[in-house]
DNA sequence: GTCGACGCGATTGTTAGCAATCATGTCGAC
DNA sequence: GTCGACATGATTGCTAACAATCGCGTCGAC
């Protein structure tokens, strides 16, 4: 009955991460660790564990005897890592055409049909909520350990630079068509044919960001 | 002048992995941080961030208030970790295929040429070596950042299973002709064959590694 | 003889404080 | 006025001791 399942590392961790990926701290700023210990409420040492943790997972920068700040990561960067998770997610559609089951298969088909009556009746915020359910059920479907913990971070990389991506107008008409192809390829059970649909569904997000880049880049 | 140009910290953490890789420490062989101090030379501190640093790496686990211990990676895993390989070091080929330039290709060429010289003479190790050059080689060629992090990182916890891999008998010439469709694919700046050649390359890898499983495995 | 409670040594988690380093602002020489 | 040496406060790096926890062996009840 102890009042602390988890360790106070792990919570500031969490913490920290949750702040960093809201926006509560700006890429680019400071991370003193005294004020993380009042912020977090927690001693320096677990403050230095979390911000090390979150080093590992690509959130945070440590200079030796500079201290830390929020990892700023460059349009080029973000086009690399939505280079990497095409190629992983692509693996991940595949591994899930040749384990779908028929249940997986008929929730797909579901996720599916909310997806086109969201854009449908434009509710964009929740097309977005349903973009995350597909992709998370495919590498649900998928089962690919190694792969999942790679994507997890890397997307966590890449929160800033989607949340403006999502914002693009005329966004989710394109994408639709290519989240159903998907699906179907899954359903279809065609690995190759799900794998070419992922890629060119990430592929096309990665345009886009390089149009960003064009267009003259974030701040 | 300063003697010291480099932190004790990062010294700890480069000879504990050198001293891993070499199998120096077995998988599933507990680190106890007092002996790591005296056979790392540093503090306490020191041998802590040390092993924190390679868990982020994957070479180290930790669990808490029962210390670290050398990561154990199953078959399963190491079949994973190399199908995830596969699809990025397809990325990178096909991106070497569109950046290589004029002298890079003479480099792949006379890679090559090494190559087929070692399998005749039946120089394993020296065709090992050239292995790793080739696919450092591609990998300059390419400069993808990202990419190249979790490739390193993938193959750090893979040396003990590709050491073995690399006694299977037969195993150079069913490689060679492999990595001559990769080096011609990527002077013939063909990036979708260059990355198919790549993944066919390393596919036979996992396959050779599901093959050793179903034989027992390793101890 | 077997099982569980208990205690002890070993090991890790945590704390507080000191030392080292860096960023900044001030002063003086030119 | 500008540049550079220098002092100073802020911040991180590190040490050593202390507290918490665990693995394991011992002992006793049944």
């Amino acid at each position: 009955m102890s009042p602390e399942r988890t360790s106070a590392a792990v919570r500031a961790r969490d913490k920290l991460r949750e702040a960093i990926l809201r926006g509560e701290y700006l890429p680019g700023e400071r991370l003193v660790e005294a004020q993380l210990c009042e912020r977090l409420g927690v001693s320096r040492f677990n403050a230095r564990t979390a911000l090390q943790d979150l080093v590992a997972e690509g959130l945070v920068e440590i200079q030796r005897n500079k201290g830390a700040h929020v990892r700023k990561v460059s349009i080029d960067e973000a086009i690399e890592i939505t280079e990497v998770r095409m190629v992983l997610e692509g693996l991940v559609a595949a591994r899930a055409a040749e384990r779908v089951t028929a249940e997986q298969a008929a929730e797909l088909e579901e996720i599916g049909q909310l997806m086109r009556r969201a854009v449908e009746a434009e509710e964009f915020r929740r097309y977005s909520d349903l973009n995350q359910r597909l992709h998370s059920l495919v590498r649900r479907i998928a089962g690919h350990t190694t792969a999942d913990r790679l994507i997890a971070t890397l997307r966590g990389q890449l929160v800033r630079h989607q949340y403006m991506l999502s914002l693009l107008p005329g966004r989710p008409a394109v994408s639709l068509p290519q989240h159903e192809r998907i699906i179907a390829a899954i359903r279809a059970a065609d690995p190759k044919e799900a794998e070419a649909a992922m890629r060119d569904h990430i592929n096309s997000v990665a345009a886009a960001m390089r149009g960003m880049d064009v267009l003259g880049g974030l701040p």
